[in-house]
DNA sequence: ACTCATTTTCAAAGCGCTTTGGATGGCATG
DNA sequence: CATGCCATCCAAAGCGCTTTGAAAATGAGT
């Protein structure tokens, strides 16, 4: 069933049922109702190619999904901020587009993505510092909202983060006033916008309390459990090995614990604990009481502001650019408590 | 930069560029070098509408992820299934197109996408037992695939599915076969088709062993940690607890750890435990022993065989239909031991 | 040189929609 | 009664591509 047919079987021509159906004003009330009628009972649905052909709109967002060869990994928070977004787009008659693309030809499936016309804007996830993806989109011209930001990339552009810094020189901080002195970091990955930010929270509170950084007590690293557990069992070994360890993950966290129960070391008495929760739905922090101390902040709520600011931006691509910066809770759950003394 | 513009540049009708550029035959070798080579000069990209509204096809596929008011949750596994799956997609040069819906409008969802010709295909993610979806995609004449399958549903269609039935008949036996007799199910959702199949392979290895399937025993939530954590604390109160805990996912799983541990239980001593592990990047089963005893099948190869088994249903609809069963490995890990001597 | 078969190119129609620039008719106004 | 003004509706163009049917160019055969 096409607005064609539609429109013969009205016996009207196909501008007023695209009209009545798109809710112009010049339309009789009475036709209007009768043309919705049967378009319901039709079960018509105007074709979205055709019609983004026509009005230069594809009402799709595009979000690219690196699956480098390197780490052949999809994210967890992935899942969850997707349908935060996917829940606005709906509301907005958005689509949602992913492509899948390798790190070196992620540069080119954004600009496909775009220039072929399959997108109205994208969101560009997991930023880098330095990204220069970012000043690549800016170039092409297409609208888009990066979630997180990217630390020495000049040009003006959309996005919206947590205060990764603040939340983790908070945490430090906590961990710092608990009496902890040898506080480890398993953060992300290096080249991470948010692993940067993280840490340097966690050195100026390291900073503030007189205490040195040690580098044996900073890894870095993708997010996994297995990470969690190695790099917390490494640590272990060391000579002075740490009191307290910040996460960057509640998946990691799960790892650290691993290592923590298998040495015997009970969390939150023997070691401290404090991870970043991206309160997922499938890995609540606990029922009631948290299980973990952590730095929480919803990413799935992340999603949703992201795509509501993508699409304003959409609408209106010259307002001035807009950030958003988040601020996490920091939940205090079993996993944290006074340094232990040592013998 | 349009087809018009370049098939200008070129001094060439569109009808010759457009052929050079897709291949086919009718046209000189010499102007179709020329041809592409002013096509990647001027980063010219084919309009993806045009093309779609020309030819018929969308070139893109449909996922429908629900995001239901009841459970506001995002199966992580989720992630890598659509990473297989999109992977595959663009190998095959198809995009990925995401509906978000509400338990309610979730069959209008995929109505909406393929009669807007929106999508090209479809894949049924989570089907329950007799799911009302397939025969809905069926009647609407729509090439899907069903990623498990529904008890019930006795029209014909493609799916892959993992042999939830045997898997969970092995891991039981095995259970069994250390002299376990109170063997707990944390299982997923009833309505689930595979929790029902996963239920069914434990009733029969219970049966076999001469067991009395106990309802205490047997629990169904939504998998994840807490849940896990919480169903286990709760058997753990049971005049006669159980010695053996199957769970269905990996995330409960780690909740079941969690509650062991409280319980000051050691877990493949004191309690054993098998779980499902779908193989997910960032959660993988330890390094090389496994933490858990798990039956094992990677997600996200079953998304890569989905996409390719639904890609072939594209091109031959009229094939006979295709199915595909995946057997678990049993892969034994640190989890599990033999029956502990009650006092 | 001329025909005929091939190879190569092209003009134009069509995909299903929106939108521009009228047409048409009814009604109040002078 | 003629005029002008809305309120409604419509025909046709256009979005950027593919594809059909035909024309032009080339080459082989006589």
């Amino acid at each position: 069933m096409n607005l064609k047919q539609l429109s013969e079987i009205l016996g009207l021509s196909q501008t007023t049922v695209s009209r009545a159906l798109n809710g112009y004003p010049e339309v009789n009330e009475d036709t209007r109702v009768r043309v919705q009628a049967a378009a319901a009972k039709h079960g018509y649905r105007p074709n979205s190619r055709a019609k983004g052909l026509a009005t230069g709109r594809s009402m799709v967002i595009g979000h690219v999904i690196p699956s480098s060869s390197r780490h052949e990994m999809v994210n967890p928070i992935f899942g969850d901020f997707v349908a935060g977004a996917a829940r606005k787009y709906a509301d907005h008659g958005y689509d949602l587009m992913f492509t899948n693309a390798d790190d070196t030809s992620i540069e080119d499936a954004y600009r496909s993505l775009f220039q072929r016309g399959a997108v109205d804007g994208v969101v560009l996830q997991g930023p880098k510092v330095n990204e220069h993806r970012i000043e690549v989109l800016n170039r092409m011209g297409v609208p888009f909202i990066v979630h997180g930001r990217s630390t020495g990339v000049e040009v003006p552009y959309d996005w919206i983060d947590v205060n990764n810094k603040r939340s983790f020189l908070r945490a430090t901080r906590f961990l710092v006033d608990l009496g902890h002195r040898r506080i480890a970091l398993i953060n992300g990955l290096e080249d991470m916008d948010f692993a940067q930010r993280r840490r340097a929270g966690y050195l100026e509170a390291l900073r503030e309390a007189g205490l040195t950084p040690d580098s044996d007590l900073m890894r870095s690293a993708e997010m996994t459990e297995v990470y969690g557990h190695h790099e917390t069992r490494d640590m272990l070994q060391l000579d002075d090995p740490p009191t307290a360890i910040l996460t960057s993950s509640m998946i990691s966290a799960i790892g650290v614990r691993r290592a923590l129960n298998e040495a015997g070391l009970k969390m939150g008495k023997d070691v401290s604990v404090i991870a970043h929760d991206d309160d997922l739905s499938y890995l609540k922090n606990g029922q009631d009481v948290p299980i973990f101390t952590a730095t929480r902040s919803s990413v799935r709520r992340a999603g949703e502001m992201a795509a509501e600011m993508l699409i304003e931006r959409i609408k209106s691509p010259n307002d001035p650019v807009k950030t958003r910066l988040l601020e996490a809770e920091l939940v205090v759950g079993g996993s944290t408590g006074p340094v232990p003394n040592r013998h």
